[in-house]
RNA sequence: GCGGGGGUUGCCAAGUCUGGCCAAAGGCGCUAGGUUGAGGGCCUAGUCCCAUAGGGGUUCGGGGGUUCAAAUCCCCUCCCCCGCACCA
């Protein structure tokens, strides 16, 4: 007989669901210090696909933690929304109108839409009410204790205002702000590329170039004019070491007059202006001349897509460079340009800087180039700037002639030398007396303030180039690098937003505490992050409403409205009611509450309702979360809260999980496997999931799932399910006081109350793998407390009484059962948790059963050796003194052997076994130091039980048969066959 | 490159913070026995090598060190995975 666990889930989830015994209502606050209440969060799912087994994981962690803090009488909130905000949702709709063979097998067969279904989820309003309809359906078919009331997602109206709220506050707070910003871009499509979007190329970064501007004088239409040739180069610290220009005389050049535009500073006081500004003769007056520049015809191209305006004077090929004269903006220092074929015009800007001294293929195309014109290149002619031990002033003729490069051509040879000297000089190298100002800062941390430092002096600009230039989009065009302009950014790159930040992440506890770290580094590394887009669903900006709020941006405050989603949700208020300032009141107190019950309509009862929720909820105790989002979501959450909630709100923990294969296979939405959470509910029963998924690996590291170990699972719930019904019909009440309760009885109490305290504060930690260790002990105990001969029926009874509760959390629907099973009133899953009780725990106990096991192991072990079947088994236990140096040890723990041993030998009782004695304490040393049990009666007493597991004679410390005696230590009886 | 996480006995996976009960938990697989008379079953034992009395030997990516004692602490080194953003 087994029991069904998809029918036990099923009949509970209906009670629950009727008795609504998981919404949770804030209570009159009483001390808003130390409320009774827990309030846990997950990253809400994003709704492009059914939830999966990576869902599954990251949920159920909460879902048992809620459900545990429950039955430690808190009042929980735990509620889910759902994201839909930005492009997949449109992506999808888009493929599936378009009726994408790939996309209808995926969605057909991994997600488990039926054809007629999916057909219809051509728009996105379709497609955000199928998928949330199904993971609310997947939510309550696993069991999950959440308060229904409070869901919503991210394009609903109400969510909206409140995201519109949010960013009139960072914004008020000045951290929004307005700049243009380099994107991967389709010149076919006309559009920036994302990730998905992309044939090749997803790896590549964007690379910052920086275009140094050397002078030089041209012809042009009879007239000298000065002009800019900007040098290309990834180390711009290497300026002060150039000795010529490189250009590649066969390609072509352009001379072009370029302008750069005025960037639009946006304060947030100026509204009245902007309408001005865009106007179209004020932007003639924004542009910004910057002369004439000479650059190769490609990088003309990549000029004009980044942010300037270019005016083509005239076409010229690079020979007609070479020879002329180039002067250093930084030393005005005159150098030559000279030809090189190695410089690619499709880099940078086809001007290359020649480092000779630095730079290995510098010096060797220097070589050749003097060698043509019948010159020998010496160290005369190279400028050093780095100095770097291990290495002469000029490392790059050292390396070339180390490695004995003969010529340019042997380009193997020269990127092999580069990248030597490249890393060696940035992690070793310090800037020499050449460099001015700077000399004497290492490498590595000259070039962000040297960049500043030259565009600030109108000597440098950036220019941006994919690091690989193979980018291709899905259209099978190349990608370019272009400006977007006019982009709205929130600063995360503001110092003092990062110390609140900072400070935040200190006070937090975190699960790992390991990523306590990983959070701070990443605050460090913050930047600004472009907030705004120009499609998807979403938040528009309520400042400008070309731009819909990006994604992750919308989402970063969201448990602050879960706390209100209920009063607003229940009373159907509407979004036009949701102004600024009921906002300003509810999350600051802000502002009088009669005028805004008069200007939204809402009554005033409901928006102190709303207040007293926020106020009793927050601030958020834990949130969970996979480990994917520490860099971006959980880092946004904790920069939105200290920016718009007082120190007192700030978010209390962060709990991350590892992520989820499946039988060795990663998880893909459009490839497979996927495991629907509504199949696992269907396939094991929610029990049984939940029971796997949440102890299967330990919580930071990733979990493969095994089908086949889930099975095992299905059978252990079953084995205590058997054990409960076994023990349904006696009652637990009256039985025999402590004293008069056997051996093995007082050790299964004590085992039972140690486990109580040990799931106690595993729960807490969320070590929840330790629940399933504990559980799976449980069985093993039952099995040794039977085979032991344990049979107190009433005691059995409340083992099973106490473990039906300390697994409720995790297997709810089981307990439930077995709750009924056991006559009991009301749910389990609030009832409270077991305690432990101190006067039941004594490890004596523990270390006397783990003795007779040892005892027997040994026995068995001669048995085996010997292969003797013994007509009779001696014991003999250790002679008195022997437990007088255990002793001894116990008292000094904390000393180390040299220690202990004149410390026992200053008793001159110990001094007649003197040569015994450091033996007997490195045996004992590897048994481990214990406490000193009475082995003899703990002996006498298993005897019986020894006996019939050896179908022998037990004789324990009788006549020493062949001097054994002599042999046995503490824990450690001296055996002899017979 | 920067940052983070890892490498344990056939496989998965604990142990590492707080050195000694560590030849190293647990699970899977495999082997033997029992129970049962078939059907994903249960129980017991074994599963690095050697050993006819509980012993010995060699192990925890590699090398070195500290210590009476190291999978655990320190130094060096090799390998694997993940993130580096505007994308959820």
């Amino acid at each position: 007989m087994s029991i069904d666990f998809v029918k036990i889930g099923e009949k509970w989830q209906k009670r629950w669901e009727k008795d609504k015994i998981f919404e949770t209502n804030a209570e009159e606050i009483k001390n808003i210090e130390n409320p009774d209440k827990f309030y846990i969060t997950a990253a809400f799912p994003y709704l492009n696909g059914v939830l999966h087994a990576g869902h599954l994981r990251t949920f159920t962690i909460p879902e048992t933690i809620a459900r545990y803090q429950r039955m430690k009488l808190k009042r929980v909130l735990w509620t889910f929304g759902y994201h839909v905000s930005g492009t997949p949702i449109l992506g999808l709709a888009e493929l599936i109108r378009k009726r994408d063979k790939h996309t209808l097998w995926a969605y057909n067969t991994l997600h488990n839409i039926p054809m007629e279904e999916l057909l219809k989820l051509d728009n996105p309003k379709n497609i955000v009410k199928y998928f949330s309809g199904r993971a609310t359906e997947a939510f309550k078919k696993m069991g999950f204790s959440l308060d229904w009331r409070r869901n919503f997602t991210t394009d609903d109206g109400t969510f909206k205002k409140f995201i519109e709220w949010q960013f009139l506050k960072l914004k008020e707070k000045g951290y929004i702000k307005k700049g243009s910003h380099p994107v991967r871009y389709c010149p076919a499509c006309d559009n920036p590329v994302e990730d998905h979007d992309l044939l090749e190329g997803e790896d590549t970064n964007l690379v910052e170039y920086v275009l140094l501007k050397f002078k030089i004088k041209m012809d042009i239409n009879g007239i000298e004019e000065e002009c800019i040739i900007p040098m290309a180069t990834l180390r711009p610290e290497t300026i002060f070491g150039v000795v010529n220009g490189w250009i590649n005389p066969d390609r072509k050049y352009v001379l072009i007059k370029v302008y750069g535009e005025v960037e639009e500073v946006e304060d947030g006081k100026d509204k009245k202006d902007k309408k001005n500004k865009e106007n179209k003769r004020d932007e003639e007056n924004r542009l910004n001349y910057k002369g004439i520049w000479i650059v190769s015809e490609e990088a003309s191209e990549k000029l004009k897509n980044q942010g300037r305006i270019i005016e083509k004077i005239k076409e010229i090929k690079g020979e007609e460079l070479i020879g002329k004269t180039i002067i250093n903006p930084i030393n005005n220092r005159e150098v030559p340009l000279y030809p090189a074929k190695f410089v690619d015009t499709e880099i940078g800007t086809g001007c290359v800087m020649s480092v000779p001294a630095h730079a290995p293929y510098d010096y060797v195309a220097l070589r050749d180039y003097y060698r043509s014109i019948g010159r020998e290149l010496n160290e005369n002619d190279l400028i050093s700037l780095i100095n770097i031990e291990g290495y002469g002033k000029y490392p790059a003729k050292e390396i070339v002639e180390k490695i004995n490069i003969k010529s340019q051509d042997e380009e193997n040879k020269l990127e092999e030398a580069t990248n030597k000297i490249y890393k060696d000089e940035f992690h070793k190298g310090i800037l020499n007396e050449n460099c001015g100002e700077y000399s004497g800062i290492p490498v590595k941390n000259v070039k962000d303030k040297l960049t500043r430092d030259l565009i600030k002096k109108g000597i440098a600009e950036i220019l941006y180039e994919f690091s690989d230039p193979k980018v291709v989009c899905r259209c099978g065009c190349k990608c370019t690098v272009k400006t977007v302009k006019g982009q709205w950014f929130i600063a995360y790159s503001s110092e003092e937003w990062k110390k609140e930040a900072h400070k935040c992440v200190d006070k937090m506890k975190f699960i790992p505490e390991s990523i306590r770290n990983e959070f701070h580094n990443k605050i460090d590394w913050m930047k600004d992050k472009a907030c705004a887009r120009r499609r998807g669903l979403g938040t528009k900006l309520p400042f400008d409403e070309n731009w819909v709020i990006e994604s992750l941006s919308d989402s970063t405050i969201y448990m602050a409205y879960y706390t209100i989603a209920k009063t607003i949700n229940t009373n159907n208020i509407k979004e036009e009611q949701l102004l600024p300032e009921l906002f300003d009141y509810v999350f600051y107190g802000k502002g009088d509450i009669v005028e805004i019950s008069n200007r939204t309509g809402i009554p005033k009862e409901v928006i102190e309702e709303m207040r007293n929720e926020f106020l009793y909820f927050y601030p958020l105790d834990w949130r969970c979360s996979a480990k994917d989002l520490v860099s971006n979501h959980l880092t946004f959450m904790i920069f939105n809260h200290v920016a718009l909630f007082p120190e007192e709100f700030w978010p209390k923990g962060i709990v991350v999980n590892g992520y989820v294969t499946i039988e060795g296979k990663k998880l893909s939405k459009s490839k497979g496997p996927v495991l629907p959470v509504e199949e696992v509910a269907q396939k094991y029963g929610p029990d049984v999931g939940r029971f796997y998924i949440t102890t299967c690996a330990e919580l930071s590291h990733d979990a493969d799932v095994k089908f086949k170990e889930m099975d095992r699972v299905r059978d252990n719930l079953n084995k205590f399910y058997q054990f409960a019904v076994e023990v349904s019909d006696v009652s637990s009440e009256g039985i025999e006081p402590l004293e008069e309760l056997s051996i093995i009885d007082r050790w299964l109490l004590h085992k039972l109350h140690k486990t109580i305290k040990i799931a106690d504060e595993s729960y807490s930690e969320f070590h929840l793998r330790k629940i399933g260790i504990l559980f799976y002990e449980l069985i093993k105990d039952l099995r040794w407390y039977k085979r032991r001969g344990g049979n107190n029926k009433k005691l059995l009874k409340l083992v099973a009484e106490t473990w039906v509760k300390i697994i409720a959390p995790i297997t709810p629907h089981l307990s439930e059962e077995i709750w009924e099973i056991f006559n009991k009133e009301g749910y389990i899953s609030l009832e409270s948790f077991p305690e432990s009780n101190e006067q039941y725990i004594n490890e004596e106990l523990e270390l006397g059963e783990e003795f007779i096991v040892s005892t027997m192991e040994d026995i068995r072990r001669i048995i085996e050796i010997a292969k003797i079947k013994p007509k009779r088994i001696h014991l003999y236990t250790a002679e008195y003194w022997k437990y007088e140096v255990l002793k001894i040890m116990n008292k000094n723990k904390d000393k180390n052997i040299k220690e202990i041993m004149p410390i026992i030998m200053k008793n001159p009782e110990f001094r007649k076994y003197g040569k015994e004695i450091p033996k007997l304490i490195n045996e004992l040393m590897k048994i481990g130091i214990k406490p000193v049990i009475d082995e003899v009666e703990i002996l006498k007493n298993g005897k019986t039980f020894l006996e019939r597991e050896f179908g022998c004679e037990i004789v324990i410390d009788g006549e020493d048969k062949n001097n054994k005696k002599r042999f046995s230590i503490p824990y450690k009886v001296a055996i002899y066959l017979e």
